[in-house]
DNA sequence: CGCCAGGGGAGCT
DNA sequence: AGCTCCCCTGGC
């Protein structure tokens, strides 16, 4: 277990904030994340958070996973003060961080994301770790399920994965898994390239559009300049941006501002 | 039962 | 860039 005070961190709003889908709230403060093959609870009181942890764990592989170094501050503080909107949706999103999830798990997370919802893609992604993910046993003894690898996926029926509740997005999950087991894309090389690139390569892929490749690019390439536009976000730019989004202003962290918005919109709307 | 929406995308022009 | 059509599940 590990203690720390952090700033400008809310792990409820990282929750609902529509990035993770293997986050829940498990009690009133403490919430369970599975990231990786890693299983971590969280517990947190005002600024006070309690990782499951020990602190090898914590620096080698959570502090990136939340982005812990970064003062979000930073960010906020940029925003036009005249920009009314974004400065409440700001100020109502404050403990959100932009994380720092698995590639592979975030293609196969917004894939599955394309006209659904999110109770449902949860589900979706829980019952594909549950039937082809590995099986794992949490500190409390209790079970949980890494996210399977792409092998693991690779090969199967194209309608296979409709079992798991995909529906017909079964087959864009199914050969794009293909595309990686068979070498002919790597994940490595994705990850190591910068944000044009790595947009235009997740393009390729079957099933992935310019909304799914930009959430892949902020969500797990860490891409801060990746601007997802939903239908959520286009209506709220519609009203609030009738001259468009100052993206000039927030040159190189607009994906942030873009989680502020889209939280906003979420709880507001 | 029909209808439609839910964090789009492919395949056209 | 803009337009169809695609096509699965759950809620009403």
């Amino acid at each position: 277990m590990i203690e720390k005070n952090l700033k400008n961190f809310n792990i409820a709003q990282i929750c609902n904030s529509g990035q993770c889908f293997r986050m829940t709230q498990i009690s009133e403060n403490t919430y369970s994340i599975i990231a990786n093959d890693k299983y971590l609870e969280l517990t947190q009181v005002e600024n006070v958070c309690t990782f499951s942890c020990n602190e090898e764990e914590l620096e080698n592989f959570w502090k990136q996973y939340f982005d812990l170094d970064t003062d979000y501050m930073v960010y906020i503080n940029q925003i036009n003060p005249k920009d009314t909107y974004l400065i409440s949706a700001a100020e109502l999103g404050a403990g959100i961080r932009i994380l720092q999830q698995d590639l592979w798990e975030m293609i196969v997370s917004f894939l599955i994301s394309q006209q659904n919802n999110i109770v449902r893609i949860r589900r979706c992604i829980q019952n594909i770790c549950e039937k082809y993910g590995e099986r794992k046993v949490n500190f409390k003894g209790e079970i949980y399920y890494a996210f399977p690898k792409p092998e693991a996926l690779a090969g199967l029926d194209e309608d296979a994965l409709k079992e798991c509740n995909l529906g017909y997005r079964s087959k864009y999950v199914v050969r794009t898994a293909g595309c990686f087991a068979n070498g002919q894309t790597s994940l490595q090389q994705i990850s190591q390239m910068n944000y044009p690139e790595a947009r235009e390569e997740l393009l390729k892929l079957f099933g992935v559009g310019e909304k799914v490749a930009d959430c892949i690019c902020l969500f797990a390439l860490h891409h801060l300049q990746a601007f997802p536009i939903d239908t959520h976000i286009k209506q709220a730019l519609e009203k609030h941006y009738k001259k468009g989004f100052p993206k000039r202003r927030y040159r190189g962290f607009e994906g942030v501002l873009q989680q502020y918005i889209f939280y906003y919109e979420l709880v507001k709307g």
